[in-house]
DNA sequence: CCTGCCGGGTC
DNA sequence: GACCCGGCAGG
């Protein structure tokens, strides 16, 4: 019952979206069962792989129902469930325990709630998302139309077929593979689906189990042509599996939002919004090819078609002809032009780090000549005294210096002998301190790095503290022996 | 913890 | 302005 009113929801009817659903939930209750049904009008049509047989039929979906009799026992089951049970009645039980039945009892080991489709959902997108994993289904219906349960369960080949245009056989079949190329083309342009699919993590352990299900299928594809599907496996369930992260991030980057956002949203996608209704005024959708190595990105469906026909699927060029197969290549890509103009503004702007010395050493812009001028006294060149961050609260010190105690700084200058700049301090004018000394005040959140000549204190010791500079009595700094 | 000294207070 | 000191921060 509750099978059945899902599926009518999802208004399997006429629509792609029927198939589309049947897909999705294929795949999330049967995970690699890789059955995928596609409805016409009336008319039904079945594609199996390997021991599973994926009905979809709505017209007929109330007489199947009671044909099949009982939810009662995949209760916790949807539609997979039933197909499932289908399945044995088809005679496929064995193959069905062998493969993806365990799988299957894993996915609806719970009891119905799951199954309103939230991991369907997932899955679906995912699918829709990854060339090779679309592939998959394709794959299977070749595998099923041959009735070779046993080794299609063995031998997946998810994408082997469909990637590559070559492998495809003339066979009666090619209408029906066409049609599933329609179904998947159709879901893959809705941004919802494919968003959603990037939900990597978020989902839940079927999710996981999924993606260990098709690692192992992959894997154990005869085809080499797809072995970049099973690398994908690393690359969480992305929605641009193909495309390398670190690429796909910048240009991507923006979507990551709504990845995250749908993702919420997946389940009600499902059975009801067909309609992707996030889309931000900002965003802008591009059509990415998801072409191992290749990151075309095109801002019309039919550009990135024709890239991917002729580039990648080394059809003529010339010819507009298109069984859908292209799509499986592309994914829609909302591009958000503001984050994309926020990140280029934001890579002008030089470095915080470069921020960070200016405001620190002001004097440059108002003092330029001075501390010049008072290097020139001192020093050959002006470079070190601003580089040295003590230079200019030495000229302040030598400021409050003579505040404290006037000349007897000249004397200190031997002392220690670790001045750095001592010649400097007796001579800058006191005109030049005081337009100095703002300067390093100003930037009062810099405190002066604490000098390694000893002081007065160290120096003299508390017995002698008469013999400090009034500044060390002071608690100030150190007059006498300035770093 | 020691030391340097800033910031602020008092006289 | 001279003097003092609480308290912060680097080492």
């Amino acid at each position: 019952m509750e099978s059945k009113y899902i599926l009518k929801k999802s208004s399997v009817g006429t629509r792609v979206g029927g198939a589309d659903f049947n897909y999705r939930a294929g795949r999330s209750v049967l995970r690699d069962t890789r059955v995928l049904m596609v409805e016409k009008g009336s008319s039904m049509q079945a594609y199996t792989h390997g021991p599973i047989l994926y009905k979809f039929a709505v017209d007929d979906l109330a007489s199947e129902v009671k044909k099949d009799g009982g939810w009662s026992k995949g209760s916790g089951l949807c539609p997979g469930g039933r197909i499932i049970q289908d399945v044995e009645k088809t005679g496929l039980r064995d193959q069905k325990d062998a493969g993806s039945t365990g799988i299957l009892k894993r996915a609806s080991s719970t009891p119905n709630p799951s199954l309103n489709g939230q991991l369907p959902g997932s899955y679906m997108h995912l699918d829709t998302r990854n060339p090779g994993k679309q592939a998959e289904p394709a794959s299977n219906f070749k595998a099923a139309q041959g009735q070779q349960a046993p080794q299609a369960e063995k031998q997946p080949l998810p994408s082997s077929h469909i990637p590559v245009p070559r492998n495809r056989k003339p066979s009666g079949h090619a209408d029906k593979e066409v049609m599933a190329a329609t179904v998947l083309t159709s879901l893959s342009t809705s941004p919802l689906v494919l968003y959603p699919s990037s939900a990597p993590t978020v989902s839940d352990p079927a999710n996981k189990t999924w993606k260990e299900v098709l690692s192992t299928s992959y894997s154990s594809s005869t085809s080499g042509n797809w072995s970049w599907d099973a690398s994908d496996q690393s690359v969480p369930s992305t929605p641009s599996p193909p495309l390398s992260n670190d690429n796909s991030k910048s240009f991507l980057s923006s979507q990551s939002d709504d990845v995250s956002e749908d993702t919420t949203e997946s389940t009600h996608f499902m059975f009801e919004d067909p309609i992707p209704r996030k889309r931000k005024n900002s965003m802008k959708v591009m059509f990415k090819c998801l072409w191992k190595n290749c990151e075309k990105v095109l801002s019309t469906s039919s550009g990135i078609q024709r890239h991917i026909r002729t580039v990648h699927l080394g059809r003529n060029t010339d010819s507009d002809y298109s069984d859908g197969e292209e799509d499986f290549y592309y994914t829609e890509v909302e591009v958000n032009m503001d984050s994309l103009t926020e990140g280029l503004s934001s890579l002008t702007p030089t470095s915080p780090t470069t921020t960070g010395p200016p405001p620190i050493f002001p004097p440059p812009l108002s003092d330029p000549s001075h501390s010049e001028h008072i290097s020139m006294n001192g020093f050959q060149s002006h470079a070190p005294s601003l580089l040295s961050q003590s230079a200019p609260s030495t000229l302040c010190h030598i400021r409050t210096d003579h505040a404290y105690q006037g000349p007897v700084t000249h004397v200190r200058t031997v002392g220690v002998g670790e001045k750095r700049q001592p010649s400097v301090t007796p001579h800058t004018p006191v005109k030049n301190q005081a337009l100095n000394t703002p300067a390093p005040k100003s930037t009062s959140g810099t405190r002066k790095p604490r000098g390694e000549a000893k002081k007065c204190r160290k120096v003299y010791g508390m017995e002698k503290r008469d013999m400090w500079c009034t500044a060390c009595r002071w608690k100030k700094a150190c007059q006498r022996f300035i770093d």
